[in-house]
DNA sequence: GCCTCCATGTAATTGGTTACATGATTCT
DNA sequence: AGAATCATGTAACCAATTACATGGAGGC
């Protein structure tokens, strides 16, 4: 059993043959919106998946490059861990565990944040939109990466939307309301 | 700086006086939408705040319980960690880069994912929802708890809304239209 | 007496971030 | 010549999970 990692990078090499810096680039792009990780991660996982033989060094390139691709082994690995069920997340977010305790900064503090949040998931909307636009209208990878992607949006839009209701409620309840 | 784990101790003691097992027991439930934490992880960190001077013990009870309060400097380094900006958050969402790679499986699996994925987030709606309508009416603690808690809602409802959305769309990709 | 729940700890391991370190190639 | 970018690696540290380990108190 791979880490998450270790599958991420499997699946990647086996769409096609990749550098370890190239799929460092693409952590930090094309999936960023899902997973993500730095070069030092990386390096050491791919020489984990080549000792398994998941994998196989197929060019050296110039800059000491190494170029690998996934092998028989190792794309039917992806496939097995595409069919796995899927296992209960654990939540961790630390601005919402930041509005659990919201109330012992008073009305002020705790507008001024919900805005920032607000504005936060609405900068990160726009720039998932932007790259919405920019995904090829064909092909069974760029329509996937395209339904991923939607989750990014859906989900920034929700919590847009989330910081300005929390706004509001709060402002409704400090002045004499009810909680929703 | 101490960490989020700290920080959720931190606010939690600055509420009402808790053990140490009782403080897990809040991050397995009452936070368990926002952040989790075993037992494993909260009395080492414990003894972190209380060498620090952040909290500290003030009582000692059956089955050799401690429990501990925020000492003033802990409340205000509380204060002074809801006033903060928010880091960027780095997302990593396993089920979400699964997606990524569906294209690999065929379109069958896919559908099977995509389906297990929305029962998967309309069960854990079902259950905020079953949490939100136990949450009282009033109380300020109680009031940015139901907002955080509306934030879990959402995000699910998104979540599902996505799967069905997805399941279509792939359906209707497939079936020689085109992507959305 | 046994089971369950309360209650607290440590150890080993994994996964991830930040920092350190180096060298090759291309562009200006 | 110098800067930017390509390219690969290691080390130290921190956070989190899983497993190990123990014991007290109350109910049946």
């Amino acid at each position: 059993m791979l880490s998450t990692l270790g599958y991420g990078l499997l699946g990647l090499l086996a769409t096609r043959a990749m550098t370890g810096y190239e799929l460092t680039r693409m952590f930090d792009r094309s999936l960023a919106h899902v997973w993500s990780a730095g070069h030092s991660q990386v390096y050491p996982e791919l020489a984990k998946l080549q000792a398994a033989g998941l994998i196989r060094q197929t060019e050296s390139g110039a800059r000491r490059s190494k170029r690998y691709s996934a092998t028989a082994e190792g794309r039917a690995a992806v496939r097995r861990w595409l069919k796995r069920a899927t296992a209960l997340e654990t939540i961790r977010s630390e601005p919402l565990l930041r509005v659990f305790f919201l109330w012992m900064v008073g009305p002020d503090a705790a507008r001024t944040y919900l805005r920032a949040e607000a504005a936060r998931h609405r900068e990160q909307l726009a720039e998932y939109e932007a790259i919405a636009r920019e995904i090829p209208a064909s092909g069974e990878a760029a329509l996937w990466s395209r339904i991923s992607l939607e989750a990014g949006i859906r989900l920034e839009r929700a919590m847009t939307e989330w910081a300005e209701w929390a706004e509001r409620t709060a402002e409704a309840v400090q002045a004499g309301g009810k909680p929703a």
